[in-house]
DNA sequence: CACTCCCGCCAATTA
DNA sequence: TAATTGGCGGGAGTG
């Protein structure tokens, strides 16, 4: 035993124990010496629960010393092992050790052994970065510390600093959510933004690089209002969670490090010296500019700055400056979603935020609202707490355990689970294959903006497939819509116009048929994964600003907008069914792939609409297509785009892609424009196409969905002609398949949420309503904004029954939907519509739709996002206030009456 | 000596 | 009131 424990505890560090090791290997006092002496009596008996625990308790008794040993090959195990338990890894251990173990006893663990960053490591390496969604993993402080052999105050200092980044939230006394990097991107874009409302403006302003900083740190102090560094504060906290709390302290290392982190994502050169950031952080801190706080501000700042090394969030660099060197840390995160995100919203709507999706739905609710957003942020992060806004958007249910809400909103967290852990898992990919950064979505982002296009829509995961579900319905058959859309582009201006929201109501596109503002976003999800889409997406925003904001909402929305035009076909399987929609079309090109392909489900994009494009051929006016366009590229490019996009989101983008790719291939059927398109897109990306298309094959679940922008309903209609009419943007059909699939919804989904279960087919309910749930029909829904004015006001019904979901069709999609009866329920969102084709059932669908303002509410904002500056200052105000959050919510949701 | 930052007292909050 | 959280700063380790 000697023997191992000597190696063993050399190289690790005991913790406490150092001395003690030494003294032991040495051969001073065994036992704890002097030096030390320790606590570590103290220590041992914490954890009786762990599963070591007991063998721990064993050791101990056995020996104070062997407890100690165990405790220091904690410390070192390597990440890897972390988990196991103690134990286990003791063998490890001493294989390694032995050799120098003299050595490192020698040289004493000491305090780098002992470090937050290093602990923190070891911490982090007990979870995976990227945990399933259904899985969730519960953290107990006291086992961790104990584990970990460190007292539970240092755990704090690591989990606090990782409850800023959301990546753990606390659940109760002693007890967080692991929630793992899902939501990372999506916090760290939220951060960005705020940071750049509260230190932004200095930034750039000045900005130079460093010095600027510190300039910028000191005018910050003046500049910054209390207001807004609150406001960030308190959304980028409290979150959910604390917002009752928030009035406590708590402050300091949370606030301080989501701060420290926004200085970073704001800075231009990524790199903070620790002095200004402490000046800076100082809160403004104030103007007493103690010696003493500053330094103790420092030595927060590295205890945060530990944290995020080991997060491989930043770096430890030293700027030469002129006075000399300084410590300093640069960011070596994602950086760029946040930038793309931000450019996108702010320049123009299309920005978008597909990386956004995975973090789902959050993202797009944040996005959409405006100020607002951050509080809804903060809800959605905390998974672990519904947030109440988030929900009531999301559901309408009532009922509903929020979780499941939240999840489809958000992304959940939890519900997704399959989903997500799927999403994550191609995330992981892609990073990897990528190159890693963290950030997919920058890529993506990226790319996007390259292409011009922009993501539409994000995804969104959905959680359960459950949950929403449409399912297909035999009929499915929806097949499509095949929409070509080519009527539909909407023209820009109109985009544009509508833009924005709400507006939605009908445009009329060429066809006259009205449309359906295209604007809104949607969401789809799908069933068995989920996937929401937001779209949106379009740059149309060269006229608007609005959605500036940002929020994804607004991008949806805009989208929306632009997309509209297009159509969405969905294929799927049931194409075959039938197929025939009508298809016909357009141009086939259309829109239309169907995928098959699996289940999976697709992603769509949006496209958004570079301006440039050419594509935007077809419509040009709508921007929107060209979006599509571009998405579609993407997807079908996907590969390489989207797969991107997917991680964000999730893998659905992937997945979707992938599946898309093939099914299109696969599909022949379509016309093979549709593939031409997405070539061309790439190539160009004349198409416009804005829809998209999920489509999973029809025994499958997949379901397919197509968004296009507008036509949907032709689309949807199938034949419909065309119709252009309905903006909506995005359709979705299930597939099948299965059963459930989700249901999307617009961006109103709020109240979709309803899960369905089922994987029967029902279909449709989307959720919501699910009353209908079993319905099978397919639905569809567009968002249009036409339709369902529901909500405008915000009235917010959360809960609002399933039934009612339905939504709204818009007369004219009903029309044209007319053929295909909406079963279900539709979503509610306003903008969307659904259409079942068939069976009305389930949900009563009632047209109650048509409540125009919805689409607003949907995004809520999207237009109030517009401006990010706007909303920003609003943000000060209201920020806090849930009331925003719950506007907006209300306003989403469907609520419908 | 300066930089880091561990350690743990003890106040604020919670349960 | 006990337990949990977590601010805070002394002061030690490191280079």
């Amino acid at each position: 035993e000697n023997i191992f424990d000597r190696p063993k505890m050399a190289p690790k560090t005991p913790i406490k124990n150092e001395p003690i090791d030494l003294s032991k290997q040495k051969g001073c006092t065994p036992e704890r010496n002097p030096i030390t002496p320790v606590k570590i009596i103290d220590r041992p008996q914490p954890d009786p629960w762990t599963p070591t625990a007991n063998l721990k308790i064993l050791v101990s008794a056995a020996s104070p010393d062997m407890r100690d040993r165990e405790k220091k090959k904690e410390l070192f195990r390597p990440i890897e092992n972390s988990e196991q338990s103690d134990t286990p890894d003791s063998l490890q251990y001493d294989i390694v050790d032995d050799n120098t173990v003299d050595e490192f006893e020698k040289q004493r663990p000491s305090r780098k052994q002992k470090s937050l960053g290093l602990l923190c490591q070891k911490f982090l390496a007990r979870y995976p970065n990227y945990p399933l969604s259904t899985e969730k993993t519960t953290i107990s402080l006291d086992e961790v510390a104990s584990i970990l052999g460190v007292e539970r105050r240092r755990i704090y200092d690591i989990v606090n600093v990782l409850e800023s980044l959301h990546l753990v939230s606390r659940v109760a006394k002693n007890q967080y959510c692991w929630h793992g990097r899902h939501n990372l991107c999506q916090t760290l874009k939220m951060l960005q933004d705020a940071g750049e409302l509260q230190y932004g403006e200095l930034m750039t302003s000045q900005h130079k690089e460093q010095d600027l900083d510190y300039k910028f740190a000191e005018q910050k102090k003046e500049t910054i209002p209390d207001s807004q560094d609150r406001p960030l504060l308190d959304f980028s906290e409290p979150d959910c969670t604390s917002a009752s709390a928030n009035s406590r302290k708590d402050k300091s290392l949370r606030i301080m490090s989501q701060k420290f982190v926004m200085l970073f994502l704001v800075s231009k050169t990524k790199i903070v010296t620790l002095d200004i950031a402490a000046k800076i952080l100082i809160e403004e801190t104030q103007d007493t500019v103690d010696h003493s706080k500053f330094k103790t501000k420092v030595r927060r700042l590295y205890d945060i700055a530990n944290v995020l090394t080991s997060l491989g969030l930043i770096k430890k660099v030293h700027v030469t400056e002129e006075r000399g060197r300084k410590p300093a840390f640069k960011w070596i995160g994602p950086v760029e979603f946040p930038e793309n995100t931000d450019e996108l919203r702010r320049h123009s709507p299309t920005s978008d935020p597909l990386p956004e999706t995975q973090r789902g739905a959050c993202a797009h609710y944040q996005t959409s609202a405006t100020g607002k957003q951050r509080f809804t942020r903060h809800t959605s992060f905390n998974s672990a707490q519904p947030c109440e806004a988030t929900r009531r958007k999301v559901s309408s249910e009532p009922n509903r355990p929020h979780q499941e809400r939240q999840a489809y909103i958000v992304n959940s967290d939890e519900n997704h689970s399959k989903m997500i852990n799927l999403a994550a898992v191609c995330r992981q990919k892609t990073e990897e294959d990528i190159g890693n950064k963290p950030c997919d979505t920058e890529m993506i982002l990226n790319s996007a903006k390259d292409s011009n296009v922009t993501l539409p829509f994000s995804l969104l995961r959905v959680p359960g497939d459950s949950d929403f579900c449409v399912n297909p319905l035999p009929q499915a058959v929806f097949p499509v819509v095949q929409a070509d859309v080519p009527n539909f582009s909407l023209p820009i201006g109109i985009s544009s116009q509508a833009s924005h929201p709400f507006t939605p109501v009908a445009f009329k596109t060429e066809n006259g048929k009205p449309t359906l503002v295209p604007n809104q976003p949607f969401l789809c999800f799908p069933s068995s994964s989920l996937f929401m889409l937001c779209g949106g997406l379009q740059e149309s925003n060269l006229s608007e600003p609005l959605p500036a904001a940002g929020d994804l909402g607004s991008r949806s929305a805009e989208a929306h907008a632009a997309v509209p035009p297009t159509v969405c076909q969905k294929r799927s399987s049931h194409k075959c069914s039938s197929p025939s929609a009508p298809v016909d079309d357009e141009e086939p090109a259309a829109k239309k792939q169907t995928l098959e392909h699996s289940d999976l489900p697709l992603s769509l994009v949006v496209p958004k609409k570079p301006s440039e494009s050419p594509k935007a051929e077809y419509s040009p006016g709508s921007g929107c297509s060209a979006a599509v366009h571009l998405e579609m590229n993407r997807l079908d490019v996907a590969s390489s785009t989207v797969p991107e996009v997917a991680d964000k989101k999730s893998t659905k983008s992937l997945a979707c892609q992938e599946q898309e790719k093939q099914s299109q291939k696969k599909d022949p059927d379509d016309p093979p424009a549709g593939n031409e398109h997405i070539s061309k897109e790439n190539a160009n990306q004349p198409f416009q196409p804005q829809y998209l298309y999920v489509q999973p094959t029809a025994g499958l679940n997949s379901f397919n969905f197509l968004f296009s922008a507008n036509q949907t309903s032709g689309a949807i209609s199938l034949a419909a002609n065309q119709l252009p009419s309905l903006s909506v943007p995005c359709v979705m059909v299930p597939s099948g398949a299965l059963t459930s699939f989700p249901l999307i919804c617009s961006p109103s989904f709020t109240s979709p949420l309803s899960p369905v279960p089922d994987g029967s087919s029902a279909s449709a309910t989307t959720n919501f309503s699910m009353s209908s749930l079993a319905s099978t029909t397919p639905v569809f829904i567009s968002t249009t904004a036409v339709v369902t004015p529901k909500v405008s006001p915000a009235p917010l019904v959360d809960p609002q029954p399933p039934a009612h979901a339905a939504l709204h069709l818009s007369p004219v999609l009903t029309r044209s939907c007319s053929a295909v009866k909406l079963d279900s329920p539709v979503c509610r969102g306003h903008p969307v519509s659904l259409l079942k084709l068939q069976q009305p059932s389930s949900a009563p669908v009632t047209p109650k739709s048509i409540r125009p303002a919805h689409h607003e509410a949907f995004f809520k904002t999207p237009r109030s996002l517009g401006d990010p500056v706007a909303w920003k200052k609003n943000e000060g105000n209201q920020t806090r206030n849930a009331s925003s959050v719950q506007r907006r919510l209300e306003i989403s949701s469907t609520s419908p009456d």
